[in-house]
DNA sequence: AATGAATGAGTATTCATTCAT
DNA sequence: GATGAATGAATACTCATTCAT
């Protein structure tokens, strides 16, 4: 499971820049400052030309991309390692709550996702998909077993999710997010006999 | 409240220029494209000078939010329409039902105002605060006749409101914002006796 | 007879903005330097901003143009009085012989005009134009009163100015170039009893 | 009078490259892509490497010089055959009028040397030196044996061929060519009494 | 000798903002 | 108050050339 999607193995030292240049994004993002950086900076930061930064990543996106993909990866994983382990709706509860933790840890990754995600470069939809994978197999799992109901997407839960790391700078963040995610796992539980759902006249 | 900070009256031809620039934002604002155009622009569309566009919107986030405004005034006011009409659950799920339906009208405006969001320019503090006291008096109010849980902010509300106005460009957009607000409505209604909640051991 | 054809007057600063550019523009071009400049420098010579550079000339080619505007305005005038002052033969035969004499001025305009024909930016279509419809009234002239032979189109005239401007820096320039004009000079008259003409069976 | 400086022969792996690289030229060079295409380019063209490219041809100039020679040394070939074949005016005029076609059947080629004569890197001296030495052995002959004029250069000659070639994207171009090449001819024959030759008083 | 990744100086171009008219 | 020309710092990106592999 290597980091890039063409097969030809790079040259040592090609290798050894890409790195470089990772890390220094990685770094940047994690603080928050990924759009206040100028593109050539990255090369500069990582100690190689701004020849090489443009043939490893010949856009900002692309490189924001590469950071964003290890992320994506790894949450994919704890979402599998999770739904082997645990009864579908606890995989689903402590996957959402995890992925509160996660996104308070790295605030600035947050940011600059949200970031990214509003201005929805295309090439950022593999790695969403990815995630919403991981999440729909959750939500179905929950929902073959009866602890959720059926009549709402993942898709849903997506948006949620998207919200929660867009709005990352509210004051009272965590709280909310908390909020969030319970409001949630409370909603998705077997439909209640009756909700007094309100006709939206409008 | 005016729209204004300062409250002298503006000449005959400033308010006619004002306007035009208003309106051309707008415009431009529905059309999703207010990122897309060099500042100046604005002042070409609206048929003004440059200097003009200035001195009526020293900033493009000052342009935005004078446009912003006018939204956020409706919205404010149709929370406090609903809250006085109807019982305060009702008004709740009402109002949020109809912001999806507003937002859905007003893709390209929805757009804006998630990447303003994701920006998060101090300049729409003031929109925001007045959106975000209308929810929160529209939870608090359900939560004082106990159709409500007490124990999530009107902020986790908030937050989920963003995630659907930011993820607008998903296919399936329409039916998962409505998702969303059925969870949350179904979420927020008066603690079930017990949802078997998992402690996230992480 | 302006050298703009727009007809906008421009602002008093914008005037003199422009003409300080095409002035400077023109020395450079007769020092034979237009191309060893950066486009920006164009802007520093003349004193004004690198944008208010790039209002009037949006491109190197723009302004090549400009000076070479001039430059065939005056050649058309001159070739319009020769032709309104001479018999038609002895206007031609002191166009281009005069023609010589101003390459020979002019060496570095020669050499930046000879380049500019060659990559052929269309820009310098009308400008060319221009010129050789006055070239080709001169020899329309002649040929109508028989000095010069009729099978014979003014655009090899053309040509072969084309020739001598393009190898301006042979070092031997002048006096093959006043070769070159007694050449066609000589081969315009009109047609020899017989000239014996060889068959290129190549 | 070898292609190459050095006549050290070259390893065959060395050999082929050159050749790939040469050729891939001449194929770019036909097309009137020359100076459109990276130097680097030629090299991917080829299927080498960058280093390759440079040690073959340190310069684009060297590689241009380098698919020029052939032309030149087959131009310079049928001059002397001509030469010998016939007498001399006839000699001139068919390798005159063979020119026209030659440079009418490789367009490409022709733009490419044009604009090469214009930026008039000295490394093509060598070629152009060789090539004008043919013109000047014909006209010479000629001269001798009284059917040409003797006050006129050949470099008059190359002038004009240099004229033709650089307006090779005229729209009546060969025509033209044509008529530059009648007129040199007709104006070339022994002096007539007395061409009514006008002093420019300027 | 061949390769192609790395280099980074060089350059064009934009656009927010100012200020003379 | 309105205008829009001028400004020039900021920045992205290329491509000729080198040199480690």
């Amino acid at each position: 499971m290597s980091t890039r999607g063409s097969d030809k193995p790079l040259r040592a030292d090609a290798q050894r820049n890409r790195q470089a240049l990772l890390a220094k994004a990685r770094e940047v993002c994690d603080a928050g400052e990924f759009f206040d950086l100028r593109f050539d900076d990255f090369a500069r930061l990582a100690g190689v030309g701004t020849g090489t930064l443009y043939r490893h990543f010949p856009t900002r996106e692309a490189l924001a991309e590469a950071v964003y993909h290890e992320e994506v990866a790894a949450l994919c994983d704890r979402a599998r390692r999770l739904r082997d382990a645990l009864p579908a709706h606890e995989a689903l509860a402590t996957f959402l709550r995890g992925m509160v933790d996660h996104l308070d840890a790295h605030q600035g990754l947050a940011r600059t996702l949200a970031t990214l995600m509003a201005t929805s470069t295309a090439a950022l939809a593999e790695g969403g998909e990815a995630l919403e994978q991981a999440v729909t197999a959750l939500v179905a799992a929950a929902v073959r077993d009866g602890t959720v109901r059926g009549d709402v997407s993942a898709g849903a839960v997506m948006m949620a999710l998207h919200g929660i790391s867009a709005a990352h700078d509210r004051p009272d963040w965590r709280a909310e997010a908390d909020g969030v995610v319970t409001l949630l796992l409370d909603g998705l539980v077997q439909p209640q006999p009756s909700t007094p759902n309100v006709s939206p006249e409008r």
